[in-house]
RNA sequence: CGGGAUGUAGCUCAGGUGGUAGAGUACACGUCUGGGGGGCGUGUGGUCGCACGUUCGAAUCGUGUCAUCCCGACCA
């Protein structure tokens, strides 16, 4: 086991922060909720926006960018949209600096004071929509299908690495339709790029849905979301895609004339994910030895170990590693020989396991005599002996049957983790012990405040194709159609 | 913004009743080592958050201040 981590039995929110940081995943910084972003775990964000990126390409999609700072009076012409960002946002206030006249130090000069502040950015789509009212005159110009790579700031109060920064990375794609089928088609796309992603690429099973009334996106009339069960029973929202109606286009004034000569608003989506995805992958899959990764996502998929003592053993394992590395980059594999003589074997089996990297392989004397491997599954901390003979195939392979394995294993657990129940104690119950529960709602906002407060669960989602069902509210007993799912959050 | 706590070595922390700085770990060097974070030895490293006060003398006592953390409030 790793020498200081705290395990996930003991205390799971510390085994959690204890990762991020022995993993180098990332680090608290200077500045209050605010991380760096260590080059480990940039090359795992690398490795998501690439394949994200792919796919947004693959469905349509450009990248653009827009700028940090928003004119404050952009950021209050969409009502709903001020009320949910204005408690956290940061504000610039002055441009300039200077030597403090009464002692060491620097100063903010009141004499910089701006004439209008400027917002730092916690999400894009005023200075978008201000933008889009000018790219847009015909139908011919629609559909505007941009997305941007970026930075945001969202003050919170309670930050934790990667599942709530002050500043996080991300992606927005922003779209304007022709029509309202249209956006939501889009809309509903990104929600399973998203799915499709995650579930493949991250081995992450979520539920497709829509957010209730509370849960919705400031300024959207649909919010379409993944959601994610973690170890601890607590759910994540992995992902959201919001159908946005003509709110923005009304508020920025963003119209077009249409094959019948009439002027139209635009219909709107924005979608996006962030570096919280990297908290989603840690608390899926790691454990009490450290970071788990599915191979399509790890920066190093196998590890190559020599054991030796002196200059001559080492060369002798040199020969054959460094052919087996050449035989697995043909393949494609993502290989690391690490012969570094400043760290011990030990030390690196557990560097490596910490890190996630999903297949180790060790080779010694022993094994260049029967000319076979150690090899090291980090999923299963499984040991088996293959022959050097073949064995980029078979490396080959078992990163395959890692990456599925892993998704049954956390798709298997979340599965179990879904209770049905129909009283209130069942309710309370059931959230005490963890996981989904799904249960009957009357479908009133104010209920879900109620619950929210008793509880302190919400519901994360109405799934997609959710069946219909009569029943009674959990909290009210009124009459219901459909059961949502509630959790306790992150 | 309420309630509580903490600031001492890169990190984690110890330093009753005042007397001039310690451990573990990390790091550097040497050595024995090497199939799961190895042993032994030597060494580097600190304006004790900051300011003022009490005192012959303050990490220690007092006042103020700043910062951070926890609980709550808050959080799409």
């Amino acid at each position: 086991m790793a020498k200081n981590l705290t395990t996930r039995d003991k205390d799971y929110s510390r085994w959690y922060n204890d990762l991020v940081v022995q993993a180098d995943l990332a680090d608290n910084s200077g500045v209050r909720g605010c991380m760096v972003i260590k080059p480990h775990g940039y090359a795992i964000w690398e490795k998501i926006q690439a394949e994200l990126d792919f796919r947004f390409k693959e469905t349509g999609h450009v990248n653009a960018y827009f700028p940090l700072f928003i004119p404050k009076s952009y950021f209050s012409k969409e009502a709903a949209h001020v009320d949910g960002f204005a408690k956290e946002c940061a504000v610039v206030t002055h441009y300039r600096l200077k030597n403090n006249p009464d002692g060491p130090g620097v100063i903010v000069d009141e004499d910089a004071k701006l004439e209008e502040e400027l917002i730092v950015r916690p999400t894009s789509e005023t200075i978008i929509w201000d933008s889009y009212r000018n790219w847009v005159q015909s139908y011919r110009d629609l559909p505007i299908l941009v997305n941007q790579w970026a930075n945001v700031v969202r003050w919170e109060m309670r930050t934790r690495l990667f599942l709530r920064t002050t500043e996080f990375l991300w992606q927005e794609g922003h779209t304007a339709h022709a029509t309202e089928a249209e956006a939501v088609a889009e809309a509903v796309q990104m929600l399973h790029v998203y799915g499709d992603f995650v579930e493949e690429y991250m081995a992450i099973p979520v539920i497709r849905g829509v957010k209730s009334d509370n849960e919705r996106f400031a300024g959207a009339l649909e919010t379409y979301c993944i959601e994610a069960l973690m170890q601890d029973g607590k759910a994540l929202q992995a992902g959201t895609s919001h159908f946005l109606g003509q709110n923005f286009a009304k508020a920025f004034d963003v119209k077009f004339q249409d094959k019948d000569g009439e002027v139209k608003h635009v219909w709107a989506t924005s979608w996006g994910v962030s570096t919280r995805l990297m908290g989603a992958l840690i608390m899926t899959h790691s454990d009490d030895h450290g970071l788990v990764l599915p191979p399509k996502l790890a920066p190093i998929q196998v590890v190559i170990v020599p054991i030796y003592r002196g200059e001559e053993e080492l060369q002798a394992i040199d020969e054959v590693a460094n052919a087996l590395v050449a035989d697995f980059k043909k393949m494609g594999i993502r290989v690391k020989y690490d012969h570094r003589d400043t760290y011990k074997p030990g030390w690196k089996f557990n560097e490596y396991e910490l890190k996630g990297v999903p297949i180790r392989i060790a080779i010694g004397p022993k094994d260049l005599e029967k000319g076979t491997v150690e090899i090291a599954r980090r999923d299963t901390l499984t040991k088996s002996y293959l022959p050097m003979e073949g064995l980029a195939s078979e490396v080959s392979s078992m990163l395959d049957v890692i990456q599925v394995e892993l998704f049954e294993r956390a798709k298997a657990h979340r599965d179990a983790n879904i209770h049905f129940v129909t009283t209130w104690e069942e309710f309370t119950a059931a959230l005490d012990r963890g996981g989904f529960v799904s249960a009957h709602w009357d479908g009133s906002p104010e209920t879900e405040d109620q619950i929210k407060d008793k509880t302190k669960a919400t519901i994360r989602c109405i799934p997609l194709d959710n069946p219909l069902e009569e029943g009674q509210c959990i909290l009210t007993g009124k009459p219901s159609t459909q059961r949502v799912l509630f959790a306790r959050a992150y």
